[in-house]
DNA sequence: TTCGTTTTTATAACGCGTTCAAAATAATGT
DNA sequence: ACATTATTTTGAACGCGTTATAAAAACGAA
């Protein structure tokens, strides 16, 4: 590798270092490329010749964070591979609510501009990641024989998903994210499950659905957009409040089919 | 109601039929508060001060669909719950692949534009929708007794809307789409079946099974990034194509903890 | 070292979502 | 009828992501 691609690989880790701490310092506020740009100390059209977009430089961070916990997935490994399911996927909604900040500003960058990790959550790594412990189970007579470890396995991944997506929004907080992937995880399971697993299935699935919270209450997730006052100009303490609109509901315009 | 309040309920529906125009004649890409503003005849302001931002706009009107939606829903009744429930899910996926352009330009920038129908549809009246025929499967002994009609619920309305985001993202195409949606909740209901609809239900999970595509390709969903010249300068015919960023993996920094 | 080739930089520009002071307009009191 | 007051619209402006361009810098080869 010549002097030229070490240097430009040394750009790419400055910005995506660069990424990282700004979303720790700022959340989504502040990540704007012009801040990235001058963090990595590289000019405005830097990130764009070497990442394409904003959206990939946060794809591409997202993705090595990704890979990080997967690896860290993987290493779960015991005699009893639904145990293994219900662990892995603690491990995964706990390394997110260990770090609201950092994950949900990364999650709503990504969720945001499309192409992001959705493609190959179901068509790539991810599947293959939780399909190896459904096969494990089907080995072992716990689940269903009939049971196709692929399509199990998407649709462990789109639940884990779709309820961590409800967390980024700020509708689940960290507690009840984890309970309740728990909870889908234990139900999916439920129907794949033997003899030989289901009394077992049957007592994480009540236990988990007694800790699931019954009032769903919004929480700030940081997320909304601030008042960003340029920080030179600190006068004008923030006084204007503007006014919430609540008008009444419009009729639907017709023709939705 | 006065002369300006009148005005008022008749722009805001002016500006909602706009943005319902402008969806289906451009899709994302003109989706423009100017060019929206422009098509309802009022100002730029305008949608911000009856609305707030773009996303309530929107929001707005995504409301006002998924209420329709939800309106023929309520309407699939029949002697079996279950048969219920995966007709009003077929209902769903089939009312957005009808018209993908339009649904999948609406969920894309709903989904984008945080705050969107999540909360409601977590929180609200969707959870009730799908609760009501898991309690008819409850009483009718379908289901098993120890379940909990609104988690169950949570957990259809969470994965119903995880899969059909893969749609929206084109990971999915509309037939994928709906089999994904059937496969995922015949395999949830089939962990709270009993005795009277197990066997039933496990032969939908092997067919739906048998239907679902094994290869995912991920279509054009139609909401990629174009270069839109502005229309009026024809003059240099799209030459300038962009040289495709593909650089060696840039290793993650560190501190991901 | 010198030449030729890439790549980065600096800067300006575009359209975007959004905000704000000022102008225009409807409602109200006399 | 008019004058006052409370809203609402307007038009200009901001920072954003992104692109284009020309100058400068950095590297590889001779």
């Amino acid at each position: 590798m010549g002097l030229r691609e070490k240097r430009k690989l040394e750009r790419r880790e400055r910005i995506l270092a660069a990424a990282q701490e700004l979303i720790r310092e700022t959340g989504s506020v502040g990540l704007s490329m012009r801040a990235l740009a001058r963090k990595a100390e590289v000019s405005l059209a830097t990130p764009y010749n070497l990442f394409g977009s904003k959206g990939a430089v946060l794809a591409e961070l997202g993705l090595a964070v990704l890979k990080k916990l997967e690896r860290k997935m993987e290493e779960l490994r015991s005699h009893d591979p639904i145990e293994d399911l219900l662990h892995i996927a603690e491990l995964g909604a706990n390394t997110y609510a260990s770090d609201p900040r950092f994950y949900r500003t990364l999650m709503a960058v990504l969720t945001a501009s499309a192409r992001g990790l959705h493609d190959d959550a179901i068509s790539g790594g991810s599947v293959r990641l939780w399909q190896r412990p459904v096969e494990a189970g089907i080995r072992a007579g716990l689940l269903r024989a009939d049971a196709d470890s692929e399509f199990v396995a998407r649709d462990l991944v789109i639940t884990f998903l779709g309820v961590l997506d409800l967390w980024v929004r700020g509708v689940l907080d960290g507690e009840a994210m984890r309970t309740h992937i728990l909870y889908a995880f234990t139900l999916a399971l439920l129907g794949l499950s033997t003899d030989a697993s289901r009394a077992k299935l049957l007592r994480h699935y009540r236990r988990f659905q007694r800790q699931l919270p019954r009032e769903i209450r919004v929480v700030d997730n940081g997320l909304a957009r601030r008042r960003a006052r340029p920080a030179g100009e600190a006068a004008n303490g923030g006084a204007a409040v503007a006014a919430k609109v609540r008008a009444p509901q419009a009729a639907l315009p017709e023709g939705i089919q």
